[in-house]
DNA sequence: GCCTTTAATGCAACTAGTTGCAATTAATCC
DNA sequence: GGATTAATTGCAACTAGTTGCATTAAAGGC
């Protein structure tokens, strides 16, 4: 139940409509978790009944345009759950099937996706790179700055960390033309 | 839908009742892929009525125990998938949402849980380090157990990365006491 | 021979996430 | 000023995964 946690955070950081909230996701929030405008409005609205958040209509907008705030009850479920000890998240990689599958039945050409795996991977590490020259080329003033950049140094690593597994995945399916 | 695949390859490598397979589940395989039994009877109960797979009653067993081979069809079926194009994999990282609350809210006690997540893949990687002594010390000699060492190789830098972010997180957490 | 344990399979109800589409209102084009 | 486009919210139906429990049958103690 982590959305709940990732939307309270956001609009911690800033009030914001569901819609603003599905752009941030698309963009900052979206390298360490995505969701679609959907599932944004459905728990919106349930956090709205469980009293963790209070939402205004918002005029001068297109729509109906509501704006979404966190209340003190909000405030402490996040603090609750930061706290709480965490699972130890069931990995579930696709690649990893592939490969193992590969090593299954045999040559089944494969290496033409990874290597356009690679290549978003690539650009999405190319992105962060941006972003940290951006945000944080001075070392940072506060904790809440310091945590930011952990977590987009975080992204920076698991880019990284794809490119070399795909790399050393490639060179052992380049020994074979598939 | 890669349980499926997963599946279809594990009974590829090895014919298997539900229950061997939630074994191999929680062990070897669940290093790239995890289920529950419930979910892998489910799954197979689908693909035994969607002809990919076919099960034979095993005698010698308690309870009922029914054995699983994989068909023409579900070879087929696993050499479309491995070569179809690959999902970016959507991203979603309940630490990462905790660390970015942290700065949103203030100090909340992360430290303890982020120490007990660092021993639990201190743990792990230990583990991948003996099945690699074990299994890998020689070049492999073929393309399958060349893949199978990349899969594994690519667990150890996943814990690897876990490490090296929980460790920078708790620097940062560190500056303060919490 | 009964009783407990263990291997094995499975159902039902739930939660989380995906996909595809619909409805409303305001701005903009021409 | 009517038609189109964009912003905004949302429903419904589906797929995947989780949680908790139920059933069957053999093995093994005593």
């Amino acid at each position: 139940m982590s959305l709940r946690h990732a939307l309270l955070t956001a609009l911690i950081e800033k009030p914001a409509s569901g819609l603003d909230l599905a752009k941030r996701f698309d963009r900052s929030i979206g390298y360490f978790w995505s969701a679609t405008h959907q599932q944004i409005y459905k728990e919106l609205g349930r956090m709205e009944s469980d009293g963790l958040i209070e939402s205004t209509p918002e005029e001068n907008a297109r729509g109906v345009k509501k704006i979404h705030r966190v209340l003190g009850k909000g405030r402490q479920e996040l603090k609750r759950w930061v706290a709480e000890c965490g699972e130890p998240a069931p990995l579930r990689d696709p690649l990893m099937v592939r490969l193992r599958a590969e090593g299954a039945i045999g040559p089944a050409g494969l290496a033409k996706s990874l290597q356009a795996l690679r290549e978003e991977h690539v650009a999405k590490r190319a992105l962060y790179q941006e972003f940290e020259a951006r945000d944080f080329s001075k070392a940072p003033s506060d904790r809440a700055a310091a945590l930011r950049h952990v977590v987009l140094k975080a992204g920076l690593k698991h880019e990284n960390y794809w490119i070399e597994v795909l790399d050393e995945a490639l060179s052992v399916l380049a020994q074979d033309d598939d």
